[in-house]
DNA sequence: TTAATAAAAGATTTTTTTGTCTTTTATTAT
DNA sequence: ATAATAAAAGACAAAAAAATCTTTTATTAA
């Protein structure tokens, strides 16, 4: 479903969204021992969602990544979609150009029911609420 | 979800079972035009395949490959483990080594509710079933 | 204003996946 | 028996993904 660079991408968001704040920002380094996730690789997808506007970061001593109230009302479909593209939520699961509900693949209907109810919960739920529930609940990142 | 080479086993195995029997079996190269999938490298995954029994294939003229009686009977949730192990179903959508109903991933309760009901259909519904359906509704593969 | 810090950027390496080609083995029709 | 056929097997190449290392740039605290 998802590359490694976006399982990544998707649990480090949620680290900040938790544990980091503009005032109490993290590093590449926590980030990567708190996830256990190779350290270089993290800073390249940080970097990117970065540029993207979907992390906040700021360099030097006291630096490093936060997320902004703005941040905090994107999805988690635009933390996957910067990552892994644009395509990820609507390819046909047997990798046929045309597929869709009028010309359908042979699972066509499962696959769409499974991967538009993941989507819908990504793009309907903002990060900033998933954080809460995340704290309330303790669950792992 | 699925790699390419498991997206080509799928396709190819639903080929042979909607226009192969064993008294009309299917080479590669006619597999691979037909699916328009790379020959060689479908080689390779009907050679696997056919070594986990769940296709069929004879050497020499008039050989090739087919879906023997009890090949139909079988399930893709087999053709899927054969080609991408025996995880693609249960493995944490985050990558997360522990990850179950008791202990949850942020996303485990939307990906395993809908990744359950792909699971479900491709493990109960026999692929000689299925290939009854696609002839009937015209599906293309 | 300087030294230390940490992200940004660039270049490179390693590993995995995908795709190709060649040789061998089995089968069958002549 | 033999030639033709087609899968099996093995070796190899290309591309993509994952991971690492180095240099540069911005910031800040002393």
């Amino acid at each position: 479903m998802f590359s490694q660079a976006c399982k990544y991408a998707i649990r480090a968001v949620l680290y900040l969204a938790v544990h980091a704040s503009e005032g109490k920002k993290a590093g590449v380094k926590e980030i990567a021992a708190a996830l256990d996730v190779p350290k270089y690789f993290l800073a390249k997808i940080l970097q990117q969602l970065s540029r993207n506007n979907l992390i906040s970061s700021t360099k030097g001593p006291s630096g490093g990544f936060y997320l902004s109230g703005q941040n905090l009302e994107a999805t988690l479909k635009e933390v996957v979609e910067c990552i892994d593209g644009p395509d990820v939520f609507n390819s046909c699961i047997l990798g046929l150009p045309v597929c869709s509900s009028e010309n359908p693949c042979p699972l066509h209907v499962q696959a769409f029911a499974y991967r538009e109810g993941l989507h819908y919960q990504l793009k309907h739920q903002a990060i900033g609420d998933l954080a809460k529930r995340i704290e309330r609940e303790e669950q792992k990142i």
